[in-house]
DNA sequence: ACTATCACG
DNA sequence: ACGTACGTGATAGTC
């Protein structure tokens, strides 16, 4: 069989990898996508064809022949964005790694360099693919030169192939011939001028049948009497010049020894660390694969997990051995696997106490559950370790500590949090994660061990696998624990960690577990309400509509709407008509028929999401147990799932009823306390603006108070629209002002937008001073940070796109506020919990909406716990301006809003 | 898996 | 000129 040659379009493979791969970069800040599409491509090329030899084509950066030649004709060409630019030396740097050959030439542009080595290799009996995005290379096809062209879909990467008979097959005309062709109709992309007036079907048409430019000219007479054969006459010599402009030359003047292009083995140590740098963790792994097994590991770590250091209990007393050592540990980690409930095994790092002095290692144990090792026993044994008051590490304590009755110690070290402070901008704080950037080892991840299997499976099926997926995560939180410590302390994020999140974990805890009561029947009744009247419309638009249709198919409503019943449409999303509120809104009023479609739209959401959502969280204690997510947001706020009860209904009064089903226990009433406008305070405290705190210390009303200094109105004779202004653009400020954005809000144009916020300014020149600052700052450092130390990667400032800066200019305004509101009420909830205990109250914290704080207060206790909430809240953070607070209690969280 | 929509602060 | 407010999560439909 014949050898097999692999040429890449360097260029046009990155260029294609950049537009079809996601915006990637590192924590660096350093964009990958492109490389990263690229090998992509690569493997799966190499995959297929299993070549014997690789060579990759680059054009080099001073324009070539061909292109002065156009560059003298027209213009030049536009610049590649910055984002690709700073990957190509990336590019070659990697493929160096990789030990493959790389080709490129002063004066000749990449095309030419691989149809030369191409045609040179077919000359040597070798089998040649060149794989490229640009189909000018179509002209090199024969029955041994293949043209693959890859295409990003949304499925994967697809392959066009190309053999001399696929030209034909797609295009008529033989490859030769396709020159003419493409000479012919030209090409804006690549400044080829063309003939003005032909196209790719008038093109292949003449070349079909005349078989050259020079030919249909010669025959010009012949051709029927159009607008084409005169533009053709006239543009002779455009054609000409294009056919020069496409035409690749097989004979450039180049060195190239096939057999410096043999295929080694590119899972070489370079280019592993290569991908290290890049956080390719994908292809680490691959890499890792190929690499075992070759010499000496080369840089495998002193710190990695043998497998043969785990040791697998089985006995109690074993186990018991094991516990005692935790607990007398003065530092260990533990992890629990564990799924809906039900513990499999429990794994634990303790110091290694043999052998050599200086020793930092440890020992890891896997404990499974089974025989007399029972869950209840080894969740025991886990709270004894948890409460020693030792510290130990682990991934998401408070995961762990929902099956630990007895109260914890404070010395834990959540590494999930941790890792979270430390970027809070990463969406998986996984053992995998933290291994690779706190020790600079890489493990597999957990679908790489057991891919999607559940526990229970794969502990019988891939014990090994199981093995590791258990210790992994404990080997990496004894190990990280010292260095995200002392990354915390560099980043001056160690109070924050230690006095706010730490505790924070356990308050979070203890609200998870007490839940929040339901009336399970009330939301039943509530539901079926909903459902009745839901009917009603559904008939109502049917018969409107004129036919039945999926209302909820914003596609189809699309239809109903814009084609149908040709009502004018607003805007348009990617995929079709918006059929969103604020467009049906300006419908409305014209149509019945909106208006009905939005009362659906309303009564529909509630009753999926919130009636329906809700009863299936209710549990046999007949009440709701959410999941705070202290790891999820980039601004430091928490989050809340399954289900999520920061986004109850409250606006709407339909909505709102829903919060009657809320109910505090048998005697106690819920106490309801909210932070009143804390961001806007918290922006005045920061900006230390004179007039702002001036305005708060003065007015109840913040908003109609900067109205009447904005537009210098009286403070009495503030009107509604004026307030309402004011409102709006306070609200802006906050979310780092645009005049779009506040154009869109209260529906007037950009220019009085602009006015609104330049009036503000000056009002409050010490505001526009502190968002200039942040945004400087960030764009020097990077990053920005609360008052507290929170910090925030703004990785989009270094963005070439401008919409994408203007964000990060936005982010680099508004984290700072929210982070710190974020600060304060976590702050306050840890204090609000700690005192409640420590007054040995029965009442309990039950919810955080990043403003408000929900207690469930025992009815004799309710004075006592105004108090705390009343001075726990205030003194969360001592600002120039005075937190103020809103509190109600009620019968249910309705009537205690 | 992605998009559109809409609930909250 | 570019096309937007900041931060979330759940649901339903579509590919």
């Amino acid at each position: 069989m014949s050898e097999k040659l692999v040429l890449i379009d360097g260029h046009s493979i990155l260029n294609r990898a950049f537009f079809g791969v996601p915006d990637l970069s590192n924590s660096e800040g350093i964009h990958t996508n492109a490389v990263f599409g690229f090998l992509n491509i690569l493997f799966k090329i190499l995959d297929e064809e299993q070549p014997d030899y690789l060579t990759v084509a680059f054009d080099v950066n001073e324009p070539t022949f061909r292109h002065k030649m156009y560059e003298q004709y027209k213009g030049t060409r536009k610049p590649m964005a910055a984002e690709l630019r700073e990957q190509v030396p990336l590019m070659k740097e990697m493929l160096h790694a990789m030990g493959i050959k790389m080709i490129e030439k002063a004066g000749y542009e990449a095309d030419d360099l691989l149809g030369t080595v191409a045609a040179r290799a077919q000359g040597q009996g070798v089998l040649v693919s060149i794989v490229s995005g640009d189909r000018d290379l179509l002209q090199l096809a024969t029955e041994t030169i293949k043209i693959r062209v890859p295409k990003t879909k949304k499925t994967g990467t697809e392959v066009e192939d190309y053999n001399a008979g696929q030209v034909m097959e797609k295009y008529h005309v033989t490859p030769t011939e396709f020159i003419d062709v493409k000479a012919l109709m030209g090409d804006t992309s690549d400044n080829v001028p063309g003939v003005p007036g032909i196209g790719e079907k008038t093109a292949v048409k003449i070349i079909s049948q005349y078989g050259s430019i020079e030919n249909a000219y010669a025959h010009i007479d012949e051709m029927p009497k159009t607008k084409v054969r005169e533009s053709f006459r006239e543009n002779y010599e455009k054609a000409q010049f294009s056919k020069k402009l496409v035409t690749i030359d097989v004979h450039a003047d180049i060195e190239y020894e096939l057999e410096s292009a043999r295929l080694g083995s590119l899972y070489t140590p370079e280019a592993f660390q290569m991908c290290r740098r890049l956080e390719f963790k994908h292809m680490m792994a691959r890499f890792q694969k190929h690499m075992q097994g070759q010499a000496a590991g080369g840089g495998q770590a002193k710190l990695a997990l043998d497998t043969g250091r785990i040791t697998q209990v089985t006995q109690l007393e074993e186990a018991e051995q094991v516990f005692a050592r935790l607990r007398k540990a003065e530092q260990s980690a533990v992890h629990a696997v564990e799924e809906n409930g039900v513990l499999y095994a429990l794994a634990a790092a303790v110091p290694e106490t043999d052998g050599k002095t200086g020793n930092t290692g440890c020992s890891v144990f896997l404990i499974r559950q089974e025989g007399f090792l029972t869950a209840d026993y080894l969740f025991d044994r886990l709270g004894q370790v948890l409460t020693a008051g030792n510290r130990v590490a682990a991934f998401d304590i408070k995961r762990l500590l929902k099956f630990v009755t007895i109260p914890a110690q404070r010395r834990l070290f959540d590494v999930t949090v941790a890792a979270y402070l430390l970027n809070p901008l990463k969406n998986n704080y996984g053992y995998e994660e933290v291994a690779k950037d706190y020790l600079g080892e890489l493990f597999p991840s957990q679908a790489e061990l057991i891919g999607k299997a559940h526990y229970r499976d794969a502990m019988v099926q891939a014990p090994q696998e199981f093995l590791k997926l258990a210790c992994y995560p404990a080997f990496t939180a004894y190990h990280a624990m010292g260095p995200l410590a002392r990354r915390l302390e560099e980043a001056g994020m160690k109070e924050l960690f230690n006095t706010i999140e730490m505790p924070l974990v356990y308050t979070l805890s203890d609200m998870e577990k007490e839940g929040i009561r339901i009336d399970a029947d009330a939301l039943k009744l509530y539901g079926e309400q909903l459902q009745g009247r839901i009917a009603q419309l559904e008939q109502q638009i049917y018969e409107g509509a004129g036919e039945t249709f999926n209302i909820n198919s914003p596609k189809q409503l699309g239809v109903i709407l814009f084609e149908k019943l040709k009502m004018p449409y607003g805007k348009k999303t990617k995929t079709g008509y918006s059929t969103a509120a604020d467009v049906l809104d300006k419908l409305a009023p014209d149509y019945p028929f909106v208006a009905q479609i939005l009362e659906y739209r309303q009564l529909a959401k509630l009753k999926s999401t919130y009636a329906d959502g809700l009863a299936a969280f209710i549990g046999e204690d007949q009440r709701i147990h959410t999941t705070f997510n202290q790891t999820i947001t980039a601004t430091g706020r928490l989050s809340s799932t399954e289900p999520n009860l920061q986004n109850i209904p409250i606006r709407m009064e339909l909505g709102r009823l829903i919060r009657k089903v809320f109910l505090p226990k048998e005697g106690y009433v819920f106490l309801d306390a909210d932070y009143s406008q804390i961001e806007l305070r918290v922006l005045a405290h920061m900006s230390a603006d004179e007039n702002l705190i001036q305005a708060y210390r003065e007015a109840q009303d913040i908003h109609r108070m900067t109205a009447s200094q904005v537009f210098h109105t009286p403070f009495d004779e503030v009107t509604d629209l004026q307030r309402r202004n004011a409102k709006a653009v306070n609200f802006g400020i906050v979310y780092g002002i645009s005049s779009f954005g506040l154009s869109q809000d209260l529906s007037i144009t950009r220019k009085e937008a602009q006015e609104y916020i330049e009036q503000y300014f000056t009002t409050y020149p010490g505001v526009k001073s502190f968002l200039d600052r942040m945004v400087a700052d960030a764009k020097e450092t990077g990053m920005v940070a609360s008052m507290f130390g929170r910090v925030r990667p703004v990785p989009e400032l270094k963005s070439s796109n401008f919409m994408q800066r203007s964000f990060g200019e936005r982010v680099a305004m508004n984290s700072p506020i929210q982070g710190t509101a974020a600060d304060i009420i976590k702050i306050a909830m840890n204090r609000v919990h700690e005192r409640i205990l420590k007054e040995g109250l029965k009442s309990r914290l039950i919810l955080q909406v990043h403003d408000e704080l929900l207690v469930e207060a025992a009815k004799e206790e309710v004075g006592q716990v105004e108090k705390i909430l009343d001075e726990e809240m205030h003194r969360a953070a001592d600002l120039s301006v005075a937190l103020e607070i809103d509190m109600h209690s009620g019968a249910n969280w309705y009537e205690a809003k």
